[in-house]
DNA sequence: TGTACATCAGTGAACGCGCGTTCACTGATGTAC
DNA sequence: TGTACATCAGTGAACGCGCGTTCACTGATGTAC
């Protein structure tokens, strides 16, 4: 292994400096708070956070065990702040769908690419959520699912917008909203467990199994099938690429 | 906690028996192993087999640390053995699932109504799928998804009965059969979550989701998808319960 | 059937190690005057 | 501007504990004769 990437510089001097401080003290301390939770989730992502020590991070970054006191009260706060970093990850995410170029007609298609880009440059961030979702402390564990389900809200919002409100209740909105972020999930999770050359297949499974979803459910009738679940007619719905 | 509910009996006389053996040296050996096998899942419910140490087995079991080794080489060793008997849980599921009733023509609904039940009965086993599948030690991990990915090609051949080739791709088959899974295993990660109240709710939001997918992806036509992706005609399918 | 020996599940002491946490500390940075 | 004091990120020794693994062992069960 190599050596630490020692975070903390005690010194003040700089290399062609003059003897001013290069960093405030809180400049400082925040720098090595990056470099607990950087270490955290490089250490934890082939285990689990639940079988991470505090002085295997401590040795990682750099400093004396008892340092990491300064920062977090304990592994599973270090977690939480994780949960935070991690969802301003999927956030951005998720702007950057949405701002997808309006002329490109196939929000299927650029929605999965984004989520490739970005399970490549945020990595360790998505697969820290699709691990410790399940498999994390208690705390962290329920602090993922309370954000997954505002992005899933989120979702049916948006959806709301895409379908005819006589046909689809909130209550279906929501139902597909959840089929949805579900499959996200799957293939975020795919993705991440695959050889890299894999990644595209991956891909392009993901945009059929959402062309098959919504080309199906956005036929799918909420009010009718309330009532006697025929088959129903198809939904007006916005135009995709078809 | 209370006492452990020590598995080995090294005695011979049974309670008013005579001193004839009660059990041969193999059955007993079997019943430690059982033991061993049970605590352990037991044990890593709340966190995970990374986190679980040989010596907390034990000591649930109520034998002395090294007698582990009699039965297994490592804690990861055991994973593999539960990996074993959690699918064997799950594929006696699957059993029950294809022998429902030919009467009751919903499949859908009956099959969750399984799932929900072996949710209940083999909680511990499908707890340890959903989790370990993401963050257990590697080699239990890619068991897992080795079996997952077993089940999944089942599921697209009981598909093939379903549908129309003329319309339906193998490739298309075993796209359709990930997404089931996919929802599935969300499913069962909801039920697993969830208050015992909640259950039904989860159970009929999938039941919906279900529906949603298969009555939209039954219309998907795979080789008019592949050519044009213009919207497909309906395909012909044995007749649900619309 | 009885005897002598082999097997082997479980024992118990011991080991070196990494763990979380305590405590008193150091010394650079920050601030009040 | 200079001085005296407060703050506080990081140090280092120490603690008791649970860890995986080793080893020689015990004694009931199983087997060969």
């Amino acid at each position: 292994m190599e050596p630490p990437a020692t975070a903390p510089v005690s010194g003040s001097a700089r290399p062609g400096g003059r003897d001013v401080p290069a960093q405030t003290r809180g400049e400082r301390k925040e720098r090595t708070r990056r470099a607990i939770m950087d270490a955290a989730l490089v250490l934890c992502e082939d285990s689990s956070l639940v079988a991470l020590s505090l002085r295997q991070v401590a040795k990682e970054v750099g400093i004396v065990p008892t340092a990491f006191y300064r920062h977090f009260a304990s592994i599973e706060d270090l977690g939480l702040a994780l949960v935070e970093d991690s969802f301003a990850s999927l956030r951005a995410m998720l702007r950057d769908v949405r701002r997808t170029d309006p002329d490109y007609t196939d929000i299927i298609d650029s929605s999965i690419t984004v989520l490739v880009e970005h399970c490549r440059s945020r990595r360790a961030h998505f697969a820290f959520i699709a691990r410790e979702r399940s498999a994390g402390p208690p705390a962290v564990r329920s602090a993922i699912l309370h954000q997954i389900e505002l992005v899933e809200r989120e979702l049916a919002t948006d959806l709301a917008r895409l379908t005819d409100p006589d046909f689809w209740s909130t209550e279906d909105l929501g139902v597909l909203a959840n089929l949805i972020v579900t499959l996200l999930v799957g293939t975020t999770e795919a993705i991440l467990g695959a050889r890299p050359d894999a990644e595209e297949v991956i891909a392009e499974r993901a945009r059929t199994q959402l062309r098959m979803l919504l080309v199906g459910s956005l036929r799918w009738r909420s009010s009718e099938h309330e009532e006697s679940r025929r088959h129903a007619a198809v939904t007006p719905m916005r135009p995709g690429r078809g």
